[in-house]
DNA sequence: AACACCGTTTCAGAGTGTGAAATGCATGGA
DNA sequence: TCCATGCATTTCACACTCTGAAACGGTGTT
C-alpha cells in the first residue's frame, strides 16, 4: 500500500489511517440487534446481520463477559441488560449540545459572518465546546475551543448565570467565592456582579462591551434552554469587533437571529432526548415470535 | 483499573466455551469511558484504562467508522454521538421487567411453592418472559416461556387488558377483533370479555378457575404498573393445582403477596429508568480538563 | 532555540479471531 | 417409540488481524 508519491490529505480532516477493527465492528452490530428486539436468537442475529453462527456465539459470550447481555433461561435466546445504559448515558451537556448545536453556528456564522461560539456549563466556569472561528473570514480570536470562560465577564459565561435556576445560581455563587477561576479577580465587587446579571434578565440576553479592559471585541450570548427539566444546557454567543458594528444591529438583528438558533437547538435536544429514552416502544415489538 | 478480564466460571451456569474476544472487551472499556467523560483525550483513556495508546486510537477510529463516536475539532478529543442510543434503547419492556423482576418472582415460589411467571403485552397476547416453573417442586405446566397467551383467557393476559389506559385497551381490542390470536375463538362472546374484565378491575386482580374448559390449574395475576408513563409494563401472575387451594387462601395471601411483588418491581424499574436517562449530571463533571 | 508532551503512524511478528464442518440437543411428527 | 428436523454450540487448523514498542511529528512552553 505504500505510495511513492506525496498524497494530499483530504480536505480538513485526515483519513483513518488504521482499518476498522473488525471484530469490534461486528459486536456493535450483534449488540445494536440485542438492542432493536427484546429477546433474539442467534438465529435471528445471523438472518439480521449475515455473521457466521459460530462468530455471533462467540461475540455474544464476550458481551456476556462484559456483563451487556445475558442468556435467556433454557437457551432460547439473549438480551440485554441494564448495564447498557453504560454506553450512552454519557450523551448528555456537552456532546449533545454539540452535535445539535453545530449546524445552527454555522447558519449563523454564514449570514452574520462573525464566529458563533457555544459553551457548556462545567462548575466554576463554561467551557467553550464548539465554534466556527475556522469558518469565519474575520474573527477577532483564532482558537478558543476548550478554554473555560469567567461566568461574571464573558457572554457565554453570564448568559448560564444569569438564566439559571436560583437555586443553581445560589450553589455557583458560593463555588465562585471558595475556588479560582477565569473571573476570581471581579469576586471582590458584589455589586457589579448583581447589575451585570439583572440587566442581562431584563434584556434577554448578555453583553460584553468591548473597550473597557483591553478588548478589541465584544460579544452576545443567550442560553439553550431545557424547558422539560427547566434547565440551562448550553449557551450560544457571537464574537465581533466593537468598532464594527453599530449596537442598533446587535440587538435588532444580532440577538434575535441567537434567540431564533437557541430555539431550534433546544427543539434539536428534546427530540435527541425523547429518541434516547422511549421511542420505539411500538416499532419495537415487530412480534418478535 | 480494570485490566485484566480474567472471568471466573459462573456457578451453576456453564463455563464459556469460547475465550472473550479481546478488541471487543477493549472497545467496550473505551466506549464506557468516553460516555463518562464529555470529552477524552487519548491519554486521559490511556490513564482510565491502561490500554496502549496506539491501540485506543485503533479502537476509536474504529467507533467513528461505525458512527458512534467523533473526533473533536483541531484533535483535541472524542466524545459521543447520537447513536450511541442504539446501544441501550433496547432496555425496555420485556428485558427490563425480567431483570427487575426475576428477583420478586423467586421469593414468591420459595414462600407459596407455586410457580410464577412474568408476561410482557406484545400487540394481540402477552408472552411469557419469566417463570420459576423449574424452581417449583409442585409446578402444574412444564414450561410456557416465550409462549404467548391470551388477553381474555389467562389472568397473565388479563391482567394487563384490565388495567391499561383505556386508549390502549380501545386499540387492543380492535387489533383481537382483526388477527388470529390464542383467544381467537372467544372473540363472539363480546358480553363475556365486558364481563371478566370489569370483574378483574372490581378485585384489583385477575383469576381463572380450572375446571372450566380442560384445565386442572387455576391463576391469578397482578399488572405492574409505571405511574410515571401511565402504561402496565408487565404482569405477574402465579399458577396452582385448583383443588390444591382454598379460595380464601388465594384472596387473602396469595394476592396480597403479588401485589406487593408487582410495587416492589415497580420501584426498581423506576430506579434504573431514571438512572439510565438522567443520572451522573453530577457525577459526570469531574471537571474534565 | 531547545525541550517536553502528546497524538499519531509504522511494522514485524505472534497470538487471536475465523468459519466450515461436526456435534449436541431439543421438539415434533410418524 | 424412534427418527427427522432445526437450531445452538463446539471443535480445530489456518490465515490474518490485532498488537504495542519504537519512531515520528506537531504544538505549546521555558
Amino acid at each position: 500500500m505504500g505510495k511513492d508519491h506525496l498524497e494530499k490529505p483530504k480536505g480538513v480532516h485526515r483519513v483513518a489511517s488504521y482499518q476498522p477493527v473488525n471484530s469490534v465492528l461486528r459486536s456493535l452490530d450483534v449488540l445494536k440487534v440485542l438492542n432493536r428486539y427484546s429477546v433474539v436468537s442467534v438465529n435471528q442475529i445471523h438472518q439480521l446481520t449475515n455473521l457466521p453462527k459460530p462468530t455471533i456465539v462467540r461475540l455474544l459470550e464476550t458481551l456476556i463477559a462484559a456483563g451487556y447481555a445475558v442468556k435467556d433461561k433454557n437457551g432460547r435466546g439473549y438480551r440485554v441488560t441494564s448495564q447498557v445504559s453504560e454506553l450512552s448515558c454519557g450523551f448528555h451537556g456537552a456532546p449533545m449540545a454539540v452535535e445539535a448545536g453545530r449546524p445552527w453556528s454555522q447558519k449563523l456564522t454564514r449570514e452574520l459572518k462573525w464566529p458563533a461560539a457555544i459553551a457548556v456549563p462545567d462548575g466554576n466556569a463554561v467551557v467553550v465546546y464548539d465554534t466556527t472561528c475556522g469558518d469565519s473570514p474575520m474573527s477577532p480570536y483564532h482558537a478558543n475551543i476548550h478554554k473555560r470562560l469567567g461566568l461574571i465577564s464573558m457572554p457565554l459565561g453570564r448568559a448560564y448565570l444569569a438564566f439559571c435556576s436560583p437555586e443553581e445560581q445560589r450553589l455557583t455563587m458560593q463555588l465562585l467565592n471558595s475556588s479560582t477561576h477565569p473571573d476570581s479577580d471581579l469576586m471582590n465587587a458584589p455589586g457589579l456582579i448583581e447589575q451585570l446579571l439583572s440587566t442581562s434578565k431584563t434584556a434577554q440576553f448578555s453583553e460584553r462591551v468591548g473597550g473597557e479592559a483591553n478588548h478589541v471585541s465584544s460579544g452576545v450570548a443567550v442560553p439553550i434552554y431545557d424547558e422539560t427539566r427547566n434547565k440551562v444546557l448550553a449557551t450560544i454567543g457571537i464574537t465581533y469587533y466593537t468598532t464594527a458594528v453599530r449596537r442598533k444591529e446587535i440587538v435588532e438583528i444580532y440577538v434575535p437571529r441567537l434567540q431564533a438558533a437557541a430555539a431550534g437547538i433546544r427543539e434539536t435536544i428534546i427530540r435527541l432526548t425523547s429518541e434516547t429514552g422511549a421511542a420505539q416502544a411500538n416499532a419495537d415489538h415487530p412480534v418478535v415470535l
